[in-house]
DNA sequence: GTCTATATTTGGATAGAC
DNA sequence: GTCTATCCAAATATAGAC
């Protein structure tokens, strides 16, 4: 251990994603990742050359990887879809840290953020909301509907991530992870009988 | 005219929201900002002596002045419930241009923006969640369920904002708009007699 | 009250030694 | 493959004329 082992990528890239969670692509500067990943500006250069951009890409798709690991496929494949979902709570609040970790989907969506970026983080986004209607649909869900609660699934956990942060209170977060498979199993529309908005448009 | 008249504070917080919107505190630069209120650098530092932090915190402050008589309150006070709970939906999607619009809920919470930005984020999230709260409260619905369903409601309308945002898409929002009284008076818990999530902590 | 011009710091990115 | 030292552009903020 004389000369400093050359730090692994999947390390590297785990010490760089704080950074960018946390503060978004145009906040992460190359001193705080400098700092974070403990390599000079210039040994980031050389393991990635297109700079802050190809560090960007390479945390959001190892974060892309961890999420599918974690939370879509934590259960056995045999397992039931009942079973699965509340795997997948679970694996949302370690993911997320009880909901203190910002998701890469809202950060990595503001405009200031390269397109190629964007764009892998819609892509990504279209693919996590596909893959918790896949999971309804062996659950016995009509697809359109499976499509629906998905998306419903999706915007739960990103708009609780953002109250959590706002309030500075994970309770939001773990009220939703809480209730996350029995929400997206409910029965049916049971929802809105009332008179309004089920007409039109 | 020969003079160019003073843009009113009004005017000037306008064309400041934008930009803080969409580019979040530190992506939002004086040159963008002075570009788009058409004043200079120095001017703004006139208005705003305080300097990026105030124009900040008066944006967020004429942002919660609008929401509330936008979303909180347009229909009349005597109206039902009900009917005001829709023409709340109707204001937030005015309020946030279909799903086009961040809400600086989301982009100001984010780390790197300023302490006292953050903290009035806090207050003005908590003072959104016990509006919809009192409002439910007069429907009928007991308080600490209210409560439960105010945090919801805006856990949706930030997280259909972040995945409208995400996908380039607004129907998320516009679906969470169009559904977003009924879910907030829908009848009682008919949400979760599973096994699994309802016993312990 | 607004402007042009500038001071100062920090940003991303490179050169070249080891 | 990592380092120190540096380049240049863009950031926030200010000075001083009008």
């Amino acid at each position: 251990m004389a000369r400093p082992e050359s730090i692994s990528d999947e390390d590297l890239l785990s010490r760089l994603a704080p950074v960018f969670r946390a503060r978004g692509y145009e906040g992460a500067s190359l001193a705080e990742l400098s700092e974070a990943s403990g390599l000079a500006k210039a040994a980031l250069y050389h393991r990635f050359p297109d700079g802050k951009l190809a560090m960007a890409r390479a945390v959001l798709a190892a974060a892309e990887r961890q999420m599918a690991a974690d939370a879509l496929a934590p259960a056995p494949p045999r397992a039931s879809p009942a079973e699965r979902l509340h795997a997948m709570a679970d694996g949302l609040l370690r993911f997320y840290d009880g909901g203190r970790r910002t998701c890469l989907v809202d950060v990595f969506s503001v405009a200031g953020t390269p397109d190629a970026v964007r764009a892998n983080v819609r892509s990504g986004a279209a693919r996590w909301i596909a893959g918790i209607a896949d999971l309804l649909v062996e659950a016995g869900i009509d697809p359109a509907e499976a499509r629906r609660r998905g998306e419903d699934a999706v915007i739960r956990i990103e708009g609780a991530l953002v109250l959590s942060r706002a309030l500075n209170d994970t309770a939001p977060f773990e009220r939703v992870a809480k209730t996350f498979a029995a929400d997206l199993l409910r029965p049916a529309a049971a929802v809105h009988p009332s008179k309004k908005e089920t007409s039109d448009d």
